[in-house]
DNA sequence: ATTAATGATGTAAGCACTTACATAAATTTG
DNA sequence: CAAATTTATGTAAGTGCTTACATCATTAAT
């Protein structure tokens, strides 16, 4: 079944045919309705390769991701396919890992199944530990680059992204409004906005004159599931005779594994240690007390960068980065 | 760039160039270094539009799945995705929402886009309410169709699960041995899998000769993340005169809220009442007590489920039904 | 050496659309 | 009412591949 047997069916041409279906102006009101109604009557549904040949496109956007597995990834992913679909595309999902070449190796095949645009979800993707962002640049040079969570200077790369160095900054703040100064900042990545939390919470200390201490600054190595591990992360840390009275985590697990750790201690939250997260996912109320948490927005934040994708796909002039605020939602593992 | 160009610049026909691209035999070994030379040096990569016109396939598969920002959903269209890129597919993501009208519609867009076959993420994607199914054997008259978590019998139609009944009966059963009669069931979903779990529970009773009482099969209507609504849930049922000394839940996050609600109310767990959740997810080593679960092998499943997809594919007999069985995971909620 | 069989390559016809351009029909204008 | 303009439709040339079939080169068999 193709335009052909519908052209005949209907008695006009192909390119009346494809005009119909192409929604375009100049065509007889009831020429249109005869082709509609020979299409409904035969099921015809036209071929999207052979559109796409045409067209040299098919709607379709990738979305790069390390791993939509983790929480805060996968609703991303999720809130990204939404909007995507709402605006005619469609979405082909490419997870990672971590490494290096994967990406570069994924984000290959992408262009080369001619994506229009491709949507890097979480900031890992930029500021590795070779630095090494050239692959970026350079699929940029064939289609819009969408960054979520990161920054990175580039003609055709748009960046949205909400200001964790200001997030963090204010959380830590929050705690030492509270005179609690040996705060633990709990991270486990590097990524462009890990480091850009870390800023924000060292920021926090020097603004406040009060000394920065290495060893309040610790990276935690584990899976991003491993709550078991931070716990037992954070008891070496005390048995090794590190004192500390809050827990700041970059990630809400992270803040998980501190509660669960406290409560090994018979530690009081907030009392004894007080305790913020980072996402206000899932696991906040899931937590004994449940868990303060920065919130940022990832819904607006996805929503918005999709709207940037979509416009500029449709060569509209688009703002190249778009930065939200986060704010810390507080329950009970904070005064 | 065109495999004619290549084909000018290695003094070859554009046949020849095609073959080599596609690995075809009956290249002469000294052409094809030629061929892949001039590739390599131009950087040339073939137009996928233009090669799934010709093929009338662009190896894509689409994901289909209620909402990929649910714990288990998220695993699930990972691994399958993983596990398709593997296989040389891609994968087009399409989240459809619980809504019937919007499944099918989604299921219409994605076999328009011409995708090799369909994977139905979740049991909620058969026997719905009103029990229609229809859409899915008319879209396996098209592609094969990869059920996950679900039975359907149809050609064209595969099904990879976990034996949902006989696990949610065992756990019940780990239960009763323990004297436990009173055990509330709590589920929020009425999908095929869902229904198959309240069978396991009800069976367990029947077969232990214990009269079964609808009063301690509760259904929960709140969303798939609200542990607090869930939490209110029992409390209303505690002071509604209910009592009970279990909980099994059909999903992580309503024994999460089982275990706020023994806090809540100063139970100890699994003394005063023991809880059992499923799908052994994060949420487990979350609570506190850790949550016994059902690990119902979700990577697995799909590593399978995809095993039969691509087989399917490459015209290679594959079974209908694969069934898995889960397994009770203990931790610290039961005795 | 001649024929037969096999291997390597080329030619050209799809695949199912879009769209520039040409032409025909309808409408407006003078 | 003819000419000019606008609107509607058709023709045919892309779009960049795959592949059946034809052809030519090479090797094996007689």
């Amino acid at each position: 079944m193709t335009i052909y047997d519908i052209s005949k069916q209907a008695g006009v041409s192909i390119a009346t045919v494809s005009r119909v279906l192409n929604g375009s102006a100049n065509v007889k009101p009831k020429t249109k309705k005869k082709v509609l109604e020979v299409i409904e009557q035969c099921g015809y549904t036209p071929n999207a390769f052979a559109r796409g040949l045409g067209l040299n496109s098919m709607n379709t956007v990738g979305i790069l991701c390390a791993d939509s597995s983790d929480l805060y990834l996968a609703k991303a992913v999720y809130y990204i396919e939404k909007n995507l679909r709402a605006g005619g595309y469609h979405a082909v999902l490419c997870c990672t890992g971590y490494d290096l070449e994967s990406k570069k190796a994924s984000l290959s095949l992408l262009l080369n199944q001619r994506v229009d645009s491709v949507i890097m979800v979480g900031s890992n993707f930029i500021e590795d530990e070779s630095g090494d962002n050239q692959y970026i640049r350079d699929a940029a040079e064939q289609v819009p680059i969408m960054l979520l969570n990161a920054d990175l200077d580039c003609s055709n790369v748009y960046c949205t992204m909400c200001d964790d160095f200001k997030s963090m900054h204010d959380a830590a703040v929050s705690l030492i409004n509270q005179e609690i100064t040996d705060i633990l900042y709990l991270y486990n990545s590097t990524s462009f906005s890990g480091k850009k939390k870390l800023l924000g919470y060292q920021s926090a200390y020097t603004m406040n004159n009060i000394p920065l201490n290495k060893q309040y600054q610790q990276f935690f190595a584990g899976t991003h599931e491993d709550i078991d591990g931070v716990c037992h992360f954070l008891n070496e840390l005390r048995r090794k005779g590190l004192e500390f009275h809050a827990v700041l985590a970059s990630e809400d697990m992270l803040a998980a594994g501190a509660i669960k750790y406290a409560r090994m201690n018979n530690l009081s939250v907030p009392d004894d240690l007080s305790v913020i997260g980072y996402n206000n996912s899932l696991l906040c109320t899931c937590c004994e007390p449940e868990l303060s948490s920065v919130d940022n927005h990832l819904e607006t934040l996805c929503s918005q960068l999709v709207k940037t994708c979509i416009g500029t796909l449709s060569n509209e002039e688009m703002p190249q980065k778009t930065i939200f605020s986060g704010e810390l939602v507080k329950r009970f593992s904070t005064k």
